[in-house]
Order: C-alpha cells, then sequence, then structure tokens
DNA sequence: TAAACGTGGAC
DNA sequence: TGTCCAAGTTT
C-alpha cells in the first residue's frame, strides 16, 4: 500500500475539484471555521451555508455572540435541527470570550474543554483553523478508511483504531495533511458516498480493497438504526421549539402543550413530557406565567 | 455504554 | 411511502 501515493492524488483531486465552501476560505477566521464545524455535525453543507452565512455576519466575534441570550443563538439556529447544539454554541463563545480573550484556541485539549465540542470537533478546528497536524476522523473518512483499508462496504463502530488508521495516510507535513483530512471527508461526502459511490471519478481507486474485492457486501455490525420520527419526542420537541423561536412573547404553558399535541399522538403524555424534556435541556425556560426561550 | 437528540434530502 | 443517512456530543 503506497501511502504516499494516495496521499498525493487525493490531495491533488481536492485541489482540482473542491467544493468552494466559505469557511474553507484563506480568510476564514478560527471563529467562523468553529461555527461551520458546530453547524455540520449531522447536518448537511447545503442546509448549513445560509445559516452560517448569516450567523458569522451577525456574530463575528466570540464575544459578540457571548453578549447575547442565549435564545438569539437558538433562533439564529432556525431549523439546522439538534438546537442543544445552538446553546453549546452560545456557550462555547462565552467560555472562548472570558477564558480565551475572545480568541478561539488552538489546543486540542483546551478545544475539548469547550462545551459542545468532542474529539471530531477539536481536531477540526485545530487542523483546519491553525493548521496542526491532526488526524481528523468523521464519518465521511471513517467511510472512505473502511473501504480503501479494510476492504468493507461500511464502517463500524466508531472507534480508536480510526485515528490510527488515519494516522497511517496522513503526510507529515502539516499543510498537507491538514489538506487530507479535508480531501479524505470531501471525497466521502461526493464521491465514495453511503449509498451509491461513484468510484469512475474516485483518485484512490486503483488502492481500494473494496474495490479490489469486487464491491463485497460485508458491511460490519452498527448501531441500531434511528427510530421513527413520525410521532417521536423529538418531533414533538420540534414543534414547541418552532412554536417559541416564532413568539416574540412568552407563551401561555397550555399554548404550548397545545402546539405540542397537534401532532394527535396516541400517548397523553408525550407533550408533557417533551416539555419537562425542554426545560430540563435549558432550551425553554419559564418566566412569568408563560414560556420563552432562554 | 447506549440511548437521546431535529430536520430534510435522496431514492 | 418508508427507510436510510447526514462534518457528533452529551449524559
Amino acid at each position: 500500500m503506497d501511502t504516499t501515493a494516495i496521499a498525493r492524488e487525493l490531495n491533488a483531486w481536492y485541489a482540482r475539484t473542491a467544493r468552494d465552501l466559505p469557511w474553507r476560505a484563506e480568510d476564514a477566521t478560527p471563529w467562523a471555521i468553529l461555527v461551520s464545524e458546530f453547524m455540520l455535525q449531522q447536518t448537511q453543507v447545503e442546509r448549513v451555508l445560509p445559516r452560517w452565512t448569516a450567523w458569522i455576519e451577525r456574530w463575528p466575534a466570540p464575544s459578540a455572540l457571548a453578549a447575547e441570550e442565549p435564545g438569539e443563538a437558538v433562533r439564529a439556529w432556525d431549523r439546522l435541527g439538534y438546537p442543544r447544539r445552538a446553546l453549546w454554541l452560545h456557550r462555547a463563545a462565552v467560555e472562548i470570550a472570558q477564558q480565551h480573550g475572545d480568541r478561539v484556541p488552538a489546543d486540542v485539549e483546551q478545544l475539548l474543554a469547550l462545551t459542545g465540542i468532542g474529539p471530531y470537533t477539536a481536531r477540526a478546528v485545530a487542523a483546519f483553523a491553525f493548521g496542526e497536524r491532526h488526524p481528523v476522523v468523521d464519518t465521511n473518512t471513517r467511510r472512505v478508511l473502511a473501504r480503501l483499508l479494510h476492504g468493507t462496504a461500511a464502517a463500524g463502530m466508531p472507534s480508536p483504531r480510526d485515528l490510527v488508521d488515519m494516522e497511517l495516510l496522513l503526510p507529515d507535513d502539516p499543510a498537507e495533511a491538514a489538506v487530507f483530512n479535508a480531501a479524505a471527508m470531501e471525497l466521502g461526502a461526493v464521491v465514495c458516498t453511503a449509498r451509491a459511490p461513484r468510484c469512475d471519478a474516485c483518485p484512490v481507486a486503483q488502492w481500494c480493497e473494496w474495490r479490489g474485492a469486487g464491491y463485497p457486501d460485508n458491511a460490519p455490525a452498527k448501531r441500531p438504526r434511528q427510530a421513527k420520527f413520525e410521532g417521536s419526542d423529538r418531533q414533538v420537541r420540534g414543534r414547541i421549539m418552532a412554536l417559541l423561536r416564532r413568539a416574540d412573547a412568552p407563551v401561555s404553558v397550555e399554548d404550548v402543550l397545545a402546539a405540542a399535541a397537534e401532532g394527535g399522538g396516541r400517548d397523553p403524555e408525550q407533550p408533557r413530557r417533551a416539555y419537562d424534556s425542554l426545560i430540563a435541556d435549558g432550551l425553554v425556560v419559564e418566566f412569568g406565567d408563560g414560556v420563552r426561550l432562554p
């Protein structure tokens, strides 16, 4: 396995074809990159683009966001999903403003200490915003590594081995390594896709173990698939959040529970359960005799 | 450690 | 139409 050739070809492909995304621009600030990573967690590029642009324009620095109420972050988050991320991003902005002099830290350990930043995001920010050499492994890269290195149709459960695998291919030069991290993600996102991979467009197809084995249907066991969304507590929580984002004044609990019940679910306790969970998450707060965003 | 956490696009 | 899946993190 010629790891040097793989890195060279993949980076050249990236230089040739990479999507022109604003957080990849030369003048993108570490804060702008950090915001993009929060938004991109479990969320596709196309849906993130308009929210990211508005966000960076409105809050060009962590301190600008930190000066707002958390609910403003939740509102600006709009329908990106998982609104707890908006709360966490606001919290991270406060931490950066107060503890790091309004500068996003470059150190992985310090990034990991920020709210809402885990192993992926910490390394992504260190690599993409500061050019540090780290293996950055997301779901796209895990699939690419699974096929290229292990000859399996899909990745298994996330594991520390993912970082070891990536390190095997990662160029020594930090700048090239940063590009390679982005290129592996890009390949997984646009060519080596989960459903219908476009191997004819793949710059590293000649080294791909899965292809060499004739595309066996050998995907390792994965975590059980997501529960049905229709009728779920998630859906009900989403309804409540949509109502409160729209409201410019506190909403009565009765109205909130009524909106939560609109789907007409079987479980009579579901509206209250969803409401209580939002209170527990801090996404909804009681205010006077009503409720609103925090 | 596994479950919980939104929303929308693709097929 | 229903299922899969998407730049993960937290408790």
